[in-house]
DNA sequence: GTGGTTGCAAAGGTTTTGCATGTGC
DNA sequence: GCACATGCAAAACCTTTGCAACCAC
């Protein structure tokens, strides 16, 4: 957590706690998630420090904004230089995945098509290694 | 256009237009955008149409919701098979992308690290070619 | 002490929904 | 003709903003 002083922002209460609640889960989480989470400790915390907080995390590089399905935006923890990931439909659980899958891809992308790539998203959705193994087949709907 | 037909779903001028006009642009388009421009030809349209439309026409496979960053869904017309993109951050022009790269990334990835990928998103933002031209380096803010 | 941060509430904008009417098949 | 699609308007929703009080540095 040390990674939010190094980010040079103002290190208040409201901010751990939302930044490690984000840290904690593992998985991807919505603001309002995160605001039910973190007004457990702070019960006086208003939404919008959600919003405010989770946008300095991300302009920190600390979190990232995921753009998925559905209209709501949900926001992971993440290590500078990962900003790609497995998510699982079922436990939604999320896992790092390196630049280094991307980098080749784009390179080729910018010598075939020149096309000057800035950069990418790239997340892979399906079942982790867990919930694969607990169902072997996707739910039925 | 004649993929709408095939989709099963009905023919009406309203969804023809809104699926030309997403076709035509070549860009991404918002429901905004898309309203403006079907608004020409048809005055009396309504914004719940516009969404009701993309909605179907994502679920017949024929457009793509871009999760893009700043909270505002954009659409993209896409042929089947080619769901993944290139976007010029600067016109907003889209190039197809195929399957082929992402395929055995897929496969690499379940056979590394046990995950069953469902599917994913590859979208690669940069300047295209025309764009990457014009303005050797990015635009200052 | 000071400037950034918070909490509150209200505004803003996008997307969804209900229902009567219209229309493709 | 019937089921589905449309238009309208209001509702629901997420997110942003303004501002006074507060607090980390």
């Amino acid at each position: 957590m040390a990674a939010l002083e190094r980010a040079g922002q103002r290190l208040t209460p409201q901010r751990l706690a939302i930044a490690e609640a984000l840290a904690r889960t593992g998985k991807e989480a919505t603001v309002q998630e995160l605001y039910d989470q973190v007004r457990r400790k702070h019960p006086y915390i208003g939404r919008a420090t959600i919003f405010r907080s989770v946008d300095m995390l991300v302009e920190a590089g600390l979190a990232q904004r995921l753009e998925r399905p559905g209209h709501v935006s949900a926001y992971i923890w993440c290590e500078p230089g990962h900003h790609h990931h497995l998510i699982c439909t079922s436990c939604r659980a999320v896992e790092d995945l390196g630049e280094t899958l991307v980098a080749p891809l784009a390179k080729s992308i910018a010598r075939e098509r020149g096309f000057r790539v800035d950069h990418a998203t790239l997340d892979f959705y399906g079942l982790c290694r867990a919930c694969a193994a607990k169902r072997g087949k996707p739910a039925a709907s």
